[in-house]
DNA sequence: CATCGCTGTGGCAACGCTATCATCGCGTTT
DNA sequence: AAACGCGATGATAGCGTTGCCACAGCGATG
């Protein structure tokens, strides 16, 4: 007599392939072949299968799939912060690109971290992904050299300024910080300020705030005062710091802001303090976000496409399951977006 | 000789317990124990064995190693939108749960369709999860019984004023509309105006204007005037409906808005057009977000604790594997923030 | 009429790991 | 001296799929 060893105690009486199979009177393979819809089945054949499915409620178990099939249907995504707004917009176009391929994502996020980020791209690589999408060139050595040798395509995103491990989807952030100079200038702007957040941490702003400096060089200007939290970027940092900046150096007559979330904390600074934009002092932001452009003026800032970045990066991983030979770069582009504090 | 069959052309050398084992000199076992941290083992051997993990940069499967112990350190999340910071939020409290926990989130997003979200979950079941999180109560049957038959741990999260599949967290909507009735009735407004947004798709912002509603009736008083839109809730949306509302009836002395994005656009729209808040109108809105805050005047406003919303959820999974005998209810509850508009 | 190609189906060995049981020393107890 | 306990390790059978091959049946071809 067989002794059939119970592996595990809750094993709860989950319908698999077999019970279809049995039910509908064919074989496994004839099963799988159908549930992956390919292969040669005859019509009446499937419909019988499917009935037991239904039937029977059948959910193929992806995991055993994934195992046997060497590929799993999952893509890595790493990303600094859900708080961030941006960050929750690539992840819609990254949604969005996905539709109806099949895959699923599979979200870590870093707090801006690196450390964090080689563990969370550790513990995803475990899954065998189809992908990985994280953001930035930023990474430690060993996540490098993990992402590199997995083997899976990967997508670094934002930011298009280095050489990526496969594909880097994004847009110049030093350029559109260059273009921003130019335009303040070209608008007659002369004292020039800056209100930032920590930049150890957000490479992307470091980078803007190298172009502006280039293109205010070029024009033999400067930035004549700063501001900086060394706190994340928010609203509440952003009015804070203005009000130290205006405090500081009253003579300046437009700054340049790390992104929108401190701009909006620096137009609500002056609506607060009774300051005329932009005639008293004019503010430009980053990021094009939807709050900027509902406020009693709409800000000045330049649009990145965020929602593209996600849904590009998809198309590109989708495009080929295999690296290509060299390093792929794909440009999203930006905007100056005119609006009323500038 | 036996026929070694090559499953898969692109079977790229992967390092499997078989290469680390054979490095080490010890049985798959062993390196399978030192892996899980589980079992018994000798020091010296621990070394040896993770020096060899090391040296091939051994990853363990966990596809292979979630299909031979039959559960996965997968759960799946539900939401709505990404786009919507509440979510966000949310799921930053998820992510702080799960901590060191070594469980990984499939994220999936439903644009608030309920025939979205059954395809979603079915999507997800099939990775075997350790747990589902699912926003809201408002599901297909079809999902519900998926949910429930799957024997997973659920957690319907955001509302708890029905009777769960499994566990239930988050606040009473009704209760925190009727408390904003009576909040505002004893600040001494009578004229009761309410803009909102879609509600076929956010059954909450319905509950907490039901719940106004029967707050207001007890003091024989109701809502004179609606401003509604048939879109997603937007600052946007909510300047705008505040504008109309305005125009339509100018007698309306405060207005309840479905959440404060809505709430926020009122305010914009009153900073624009020179209305004096909370003078010549008050605005209370609902969710307590951080740009409320930082508005030239704070928003008046009920706080959720959207992060601990997700945090209990994730410790009421964690607590125990298995379902307890019946639905279990947390509630984080909610507190009004008496702001400056209203 | 032998041969071929094609459709439809079944059989079975992986996939990489874990759960369980077996085993093997070695010190301790009776 | 036999029996026992216990720490440490090994052997092995699955877990539920999929990829590959085999093969039956049948009409078309030479």
């Amino acid at each position: 007599m067989a002794k059939r060893r119970q592996r595990l105690p809750d094993r709860k009486s989950r319908i698999t392939v077999h019970d279809v199979a049995l039910r509908a009177g064919v074989s496994l393979s004839t099963v799988s072949r159908i549930m992956r819809n390919q292969g040669l089945v005859a019509d009446e054949t499937r419909e019988r299968v499917m009935l037991a499915v239904r039937a029977l409620g059948y959910v193929p178990n992806r995991i055993a799939g994934s195992l046997a099939s060497m590929r799993s249907r999952l893509i890595g995504v790493v990303i600094p912060s859900l708080s961030n707004i941006v960050f929750a917009e690539v992840l819609n176009g990254v949604d969005a690109g996905l539709a109806a391929s099949g895959h699923q994502t599979v979200i870590s996020v870093t707090g801006y971290d690196p450390e964090v980020e080689e563990t969370v791209v550790r513990g995803l690589l475990a899954w065998q992904p189809a992908a990985m999408l994280i953001t930035g060139f930023h990474h430690t050595a060993a996540t490098r050299l993990m992402l590199d040798q997995s083997g899976v395509r990967v997508v670094e995103m934002m930011d298009i300024e280095e050489v990526p491990i496969d594909v880097a989807v994004g847009m110049s952030h030093r350029l559109a910080g260059y273009e921003t100079g130019k335009h303040l200038i070209a608008k007659g702007y002369r004292r020039f300020g800056y209100v930032g957040h920590d930049e150890t941490a957000d490479r992307r702003a470091g980078l803007r705030y190298d172009g502006l400096c280039t293109a205010l060089a070029e024009a033999g200007l400067g930035v004549v005062a700063h501001a900086r939290t060394a706190a994340a970027s928010s609203v509440a940092a952003g009015r804070e710091q203005t009000a130290i900046l205006r405090a500081a150096a009253p003579q300046v007559d437009v700054a340049v802001y790390s992104n929108d979330d401190m701009a909006v904390g620096g137009v609500f600074h002056c609506l607060g303090a009774g300051i005329r934009l932009p005639r008293d002092f004019a503010i430009f932001g980053f990021n094009g976000l939807e709050i900027g452009r509902e406020l009693p003026q709409p800000l000045s800032t330049i649009r990145s496409n965020r929602f593209l970045i996600g849904q590009r990066a998809v198309e590109a991983i989708l495009a080929a399951p295999a690296r290509s030979a060299g390093p792929v770069v794909i440009d999203t582009g930006f905007e100056i977006f005119d609006g009323a504090t500038a």
